[in-house]
RNA sequence: GCGACCUUUA
C-alpha cells in the first residue's frame, strides 16, 4: 500500500493524474486499500494544477470509503483554498475539521492565517492568531511569518516589521523567511531605504540571504528604477553564489 | 510514507 502511495505521489506530482488515478483503481483490485495518506498525496498534487474542486471531491470519496480525513488532509485543502484566495472555503474546512473532533494544531492555524493574509484579510488573520494563543497553541516562526505577509500584502510594512519585536518577546527567532517577508513589505511600498535597513539588520544577525532575498531586493529597486542599486545587487548576488533552497 | 510561511497565481 505504501509502495502504491509512493508511485501515486510521483505520478501526481508530475501532473500525470490519469496514471495516478489508474493506480488508485489498481490498488483496490489488488486488495491494497488506499489509506488516508494515499488520498492526501493525491489531494495535495491537485492544487498546483488548479484542480481544487477535484480535491474536494476526493475528500468526499474518502468519507464514503469510511476514511477519516486527517489533520493533514484539512491543512492541504486549506492551503489550496488559500492559494486560490478562497479564504471563506479555507475557514469552512477549518470548521469542518473541528466539527469532526480534531483540535487544530499550529500548522492548521498557520495555514488559516496564511489563507486570510493572501486574501488581504489581515484583520481576520490577527483574530485567528489570537484564537490560537487562547487555545493554548504557541506560535512558531511560520505563523508569525504568515502574519507579516498579511500586513505586507495589505501595505502595512511598519506593522509587518513590528512583528519582529513580538517574536522576540515570544522567544521565537526570526528566520530568513521572516526577513524576506519584511523586505517584500517595504519593496511593495517602494520604501527602499527601509528595505535596505532591514537587509543590513539581517546581515548583522548573521542570516544568509537566499535566492528569494536577492530577488526581493531586486524587485524593490526595480520599483523605483534604482539602476545602480540593481546592478550592485546583481553583482553581490553572483558573488554570494546562492542557489535555490 | 503525507500537511502551514517568503520573490512568484508567473
Amino acid at each position: 500500500s505504501r509502495t502504491y502511495t509512493g508511485l501515486i505521489s510521483a505520478f501526481a506530482k508530475a501532473g500525470k493524474f490519469d496514471r495516478a488515478y489508474g493506480l488508485l483503481k489498481e490498488m483496490r483490485t489488488q486488495g491494497a486499500a488506499p489509506d488516508t495518506v494515499t488520498y492526501n498525496v493525491l489531494i495535495d498534487s491537485l492544487g498546483p494544477a488548479g484542480r481544487t474542486s477535484e480535491a474536494e471531491a476526493l475528500v468526499e470519496e474518502m468519507l464514503r470509503q469510511g476514511l477519516q480525513p486527517s489533520m493533514s488532509t484539512y491543512s492541504i485543502l486549506m492551503k489550496h483554498f488559500g492559494r486560490e484566495k478562497q479564504w471563506d472555503k479555507a475557514e469552512e474546512a477549518f470548521q469542518n475539521m473541528q466539527r469532526a473532533g480534531i483540535r487544530p494544531d499550529v500548522v492548521v492555524y498557520g495555514t488559516l492565517i496564511d489563507a486570510f493574509g493572501r486574501a488581504g484579510e489581515w484583520g481576520r488573520a490577527e483574530h485567528v492568531f489570537e484564537d490560537m494563543l487562547s487555545s493554548g497553541v504557541d506560535g512558531n516562526a511560520a505563523v508569525f511569518n504568515g502574519l507579516i505577509m498579511a500586513y505586507g500584502k495589505s501595505r502595512q510594512a511598519d506593522k509587518a516589521k513590528a512583528i519582529l519585536q513580538r517574536m522576540n518577546r515570544a522567544g521565537i527567532a526570526p528566520t530568513v523567511v521572516t526577513y524576506n517577508s519584511i523586505l517584500d513589505a517595504f519593496a511593495r511600498e517602494k520604501r527602499v531605504e527601509d528595505m535596505e535597513a532591514v537587509f543590513r539588520n539581517m546581515l548583522l544577525g548573521e542570516y544568509s540571504p537566499n535566492l528569494i532575498t536577492w530577488n526581493t531586493l531586486l524587485k524593490g529597486y526595480g520599483e523605483v528604477q534604482r539602476m545602480k542599486s540593481l546592478d550592485e545587487t546583481l553583482r553581490k548576488m553572483a558573488l554570494s553564489g546562492v542557489e535555490p533552497d
